[in-house]
DNA sequence: CGTTGCACTGCAACTCGTTGCATAGGATGC
DNA sequence: GCATCCTATGCAACGAGTTGCAGTGCAACG
């Protein structure tokens, strides 16, 4: 899973010790992500040993000492090389994450990302649609079952409606940067 | 996970070997749902163990034996509990399968957890547009880190739309049942 | 003054799920 | 005629993530 870089992404934003980031993650960025702290600790120990982040250990007065965790050069590479990198089986979440991070890396990459993403949603969606028109065309008159299952159909329409919508949204503010005016 | 469930919806349906269920989790289930066939056999047998499913092996002609398990009283029972139990930590995944079983057991129970889901996603909702208010209050003017940041959260507050408004599609047909009238 | 709570890290055991491999016969392709 | 695919099941090993527990030392509640 990618919570290396999910880590990675939120240690570029502010450098941070394995319990702050446990916060963190049940915060801003864990309110679509989840992670306890035993995760958060291992993981972080596999990054220092692949030199993706440096320790600082830090004596505190009255509470235990903290290990404040940075990212090194090993880890800006490797953030870098992962946002440009096309991944398909990518979910919505490692894509947030992704553009969440765009600013460490290059932003032109991620948008690509995501026009591939898109379309595949796109596709989806349509399929969807031809079986919402083949198996149900008279919705209104379904009772049981079949309007069961008609329902968990449009809750899949809606959710690629909803991610197609976000794409271009995301798309539209990718390209035409306000500084580039 | 609900996988088991997953499972005794999908049998409720129409009986099956493992084989098969492998199949209908790449289609109709699957588009939401993934499982491997290692994931499937093993859940089966433990289900087959605990006297959910009977097995009934069917000998073929050319082909592997198969091994067709159907949904037995004890199977049914737990579906009709599960059906009806509140759970507070289930996905949109797992609302879907409920919703998809409905039939199975009591479609009332179902629209009550529908609607605590409802609430809880209209709250989460209520949050993002908070934030959205007070952190990026002119979202026009915004360039590099901080737009993406931005995006991210109106991804969030798509995805939570999207829910509310189909958890509503769900509730308004559950609960004005045609063969009622 | 005892209990609870918070800050901080970590080990050990467990569950869930994936990947690789094995087997075996018939059908389809080149 | 040989390779590959499909049906059909299963073992073994691995990886990711969760849960339980443990220890320390300060601060606040009642």
């Amino acid at each position: 899973m990618a919570l290396e870089h999910a880590i990675l992404v939120s240690l570029s934003e502010r450098a941070g010790s394995g319990y702050e980031l446990t916060r963190r993650f049940e915060k801003s960025i864990g309110l679509f992500w989840s992670a306890t702290h035993q995760q958060i600790y291992r993981v972080l120990k596999r990054m220092e040993e692949a030199g993706w982040v440096a320790v600082d250990v830090v004596a505190q007065s009255g509470r235990p000492d903290k290990k404040v965790y940075t990212v090194s050069d090993g880890g800006r590479a490797e953030l870098v090389r992962w946002l440009a990198e096309p991944d398909p089986s990518a979910g919505p979440v490692e894509l947030a994450v992704k553009i969440r991070g765009a600013t460490f890396g290059d932003p032109a990459k991620v948008a690509e990302e995501i026009v591939r993403h898109r379309a595949h949603h796109a596709e989806r969606l349509d399929v969807y649609r031809q079986i919402e028109k083949r198996d149900f065309p008279a919705p209104a008159a379904l009772t049981g079952r079949h309007l069961h299952q008609y329902l968990v159909l449009r809750g899949g329409i809606r959710v690629e409606e909803g991610q197609v919508e976000w794409f271009d949204e995301v798309l539209a503010a990718l390209h035409h940067p306000k500084d580039a005016r």
